[in-house]
DNA sequence: CGGCGTCTCTACCTTAAGGGGGAGCGGCGG
DNA sequence: CCGCCGCTCCCCCTTAAGGTAGAGACGCCG
């Protein structure tokens, strides 16, 4: 077969939600020059397609089933350093995408964005040039902002979200009692609330944790 | 035009984000006895189309800006109490389903479910025959079991939730400390939980609040 | 009408949570 | 090498939260 003069953009879509799958195959399989060549349903599945595929772009929904968006994102650059990936997420408030984009996923986009936007952040990837979905830039810069929690914190967040008492947290976590409120009172001081209920209801809100 | 022996299921549906409306009509064109009529993005949309079209199915999504599922519902029963509706959402904890099924929603269906399901969730809807996704009606079994909150306790509930303290939630209701409190308490013992920030979580899990 | 559930309020008590400090230790980078 | 940061632990103190118990007012339904 003779060089193609323009030759399809090869997309892998990873979403656990067939009904997703299908409205993004329908839009891309639409258009001349794309053309969906695998579709995963989940992220242990995503990451085999890429690797039997090697496709031009992979859309990755950020929550999966098994494995999720931030960890497929980093399994696949390992796999292919140059892998063009679109990050898409329901939740505009998701701290993970910052995850997956610092970690070189090439895009990030809203489920709700309009077809003309999906398909051109598509494009945009393919050609290597990075698209973040309109106001993402702008939360990047108000998150700058603001203090980051340390992992161990985000391990007690997690656990204060769940309803346990300092107590409880300070058994799991194999630490005293004295220490678990120690780290509490840095999530409080850091997210700006009150009260530990206050600070999930800041913390869900900002993605650093899913309930 | 003479009568048509087959006539054609006309579909309405009605999400927020236009890649599930394009996978959802995909799939439904792809039919030979389906149709899709008409397209809402949010509540207000889903009742003018409603009444516009009168479809012989209506697939609504249960979480929509301007107006959620349970309005729609609701409303679209006010205009034709014979209308075949059929409930989508993305988690299956969702309180809210069980809301719309109580009030006339013909047929309940998970987003994440395959493609069949939902073809054949339409036709069972379509018949005036009602469709509940698997597992759903023990879920009713299950909650019927359990002790249902007031509609104050809810109230006190969504407060409690973004971090409100007694003395705020009872500002914000016009009632006692006291009285919150024993709201609170209430809450707890219903919830089977031991502290506020673990009614929360256990609320959010049965879908009681949406954070 | 009489009971039942809801919402309201009360008092007392125990425990958990939050605020304000200080301090030692290990790693990592200037 | 020294300082910064993260993790750990400790003190004391105030306040909020949770447990127990009782009671009055209203509306709904058998």
């Amino acid at each position: 077969m003779a060089a193609v003069v323009k030759p399809h953009i090869r997309v892998v879509l990873a979403d656990d939600h067939p009904v997703v799958r299908d409205g993004l195959a329908a839009m891309v399989n639409q258009q001349p020059d794309m053309e969906v060549v695998a579709e995963a349903g989940d992220g242990d599945e995503a990451i085999a397609l890429y690797e039997q595929h090697r496709p031009d772009v992979m859309v990755l929904d950020l929550r999966m089933p098994k494995r999720d968006g931030v960890a497929v994102v980093q399994r696949v650059l390992e796999i292919n350093p140059k892998a063009c990936i679109l990050v898409m997420t329901t939740y505009d408030g998701d701290e993970d995408i910052f995850q997956c984009l610092s970690q070189g996923a090439k895009g990030y986009l809203l489920k709700d964005a309009p077809r003309q936007e999906i398909l051109s952040a598509i494009r945009a990837v393919s050609e290597d040039r990075p698209y973040t979905s309109s106001g993402v830039a702008a939360k990047a810069l108000q998150r700058m902002a603001k203090p980051s929690l340390t992992q161990r914190e985000l391990d007690v967040l997690q656990l204060v979200a769940q309803g346990r008492s300092n107590k409880d947290i300070a058994r799991r976590l194999s630490i005293t009692e004295g220490t678990a409120k120690t780290h509490v009172k840095a999530i409080l001081t850091k997210l700006d609330a009150i009260s530990r209920t206050e600070a999930v209801a800041v913390a869900h809100k900002r993605g650093l944790i899913h309930l």
